[in-house]
DNA sequence: ACCCAGGGTCATA
DNA sequence: TATGACCATGGG
């Protein structure tokens, strides 16, 4: 096996030592999780949950009710969570796909590759955004590559150009790691949790559970 | 008052 | 291909 990949094992075990199981997505319907998806582009978790919470309420959490709303009404539901104009028009062209192939159930049980391309398809998911649908909602051993992961690639040397496509830092990861998507789930879960809690934690290395140079720091090493 | 979140698209050069 | 602008709310 190559260096690589072995420091890509290394680095899990250390994560998940220091922060057990992370029970990523926090969601009860494959439905919800693809609503959060898209809800959660650039947005802190904390919004997309107030949003989420409004949907719930309104009895618009599953494709039937989503699909009651006018796209004023979804708007308004969801504008806590930012971009509220944009991801309107992204969850009722997700609800489109959906609808297309006759409910979450059929949609998501088409073949990895072929569901992939369709959620690519649908204006405003990209690749980040796909890959969740495919992980958490599906079950899929896809793994979820984001800014996150680039920089603690970077950080800890593992990026052998610098440029490297988001295709090509999944392939490292799928071709280092067993093909669990319970595996796959909660490493992209354990690498956000990193950042989320040292990145601008002050002291900034303070309980970094990475031996130094600190996977997060913004130093060289 | 600034910076940034569990991104993606589109217009320029 | 590669930057930059833009989308918008809420917390540090």
């Amino acid at each position: 096996m190559e260096a690589t990949e072995e420091k890509l094992l290394e680095l899990y075990e250390k994560l998940q030592a220091a922060y057990g199981p992370q029970g990523w997505w926090p969601a009860e319907t494959p439905f919800e999780v693809m609503v959060g998806a898209v809800l959660t582009q650039a947005t802190a978790w904390r919004n997309v949950e107030r949003a989420i919470e409004r949907l719930k309420a309104a009895g618009a959490l599953s494709p039937e009710g989503m699909a009651r709303l006018s796209e004023e009404e979804l708007e308004e539901l969801i504008r806590p969570a930012g971009f509220f104009r944009q991801k309107a028009r992204r969850l009722r062209a997700l609800l489109q796909l959906i609808e297309r192939h006759g409910g979450v159930e059929g949609l998501l049980a088409l073949p990895t590759e072929r569901l992939r391309a369709e959620l690519l398809s649908v204006p405003g998911i990209g690749p980040e955004t796909a890959d969740s649908i495919l992980l958490y909602a599906a079950g899929r051993p896809v793994f979820v590559v984001d800014a996150y992961t680039r920089r603690i690639l970077h950080r800890l040397g593992l990026l052998r150009d610098e440029k490297a496509s988001y295709e090509e830092m999944q392939e490292l990861f799928e071709r280092a790691l067993p093909r669990d998507p319970e595996l796959f789930g909660e490493y992209h879960a354990l690498l956000v949790r990193l950042a989320k809690e040292h990145c601008r934690a002050k002291p900034r290395c303070a309980g970094c559970p990475l031996a130094p140079p600190c996977a997060h720091s913004t130093e060289s090493a």
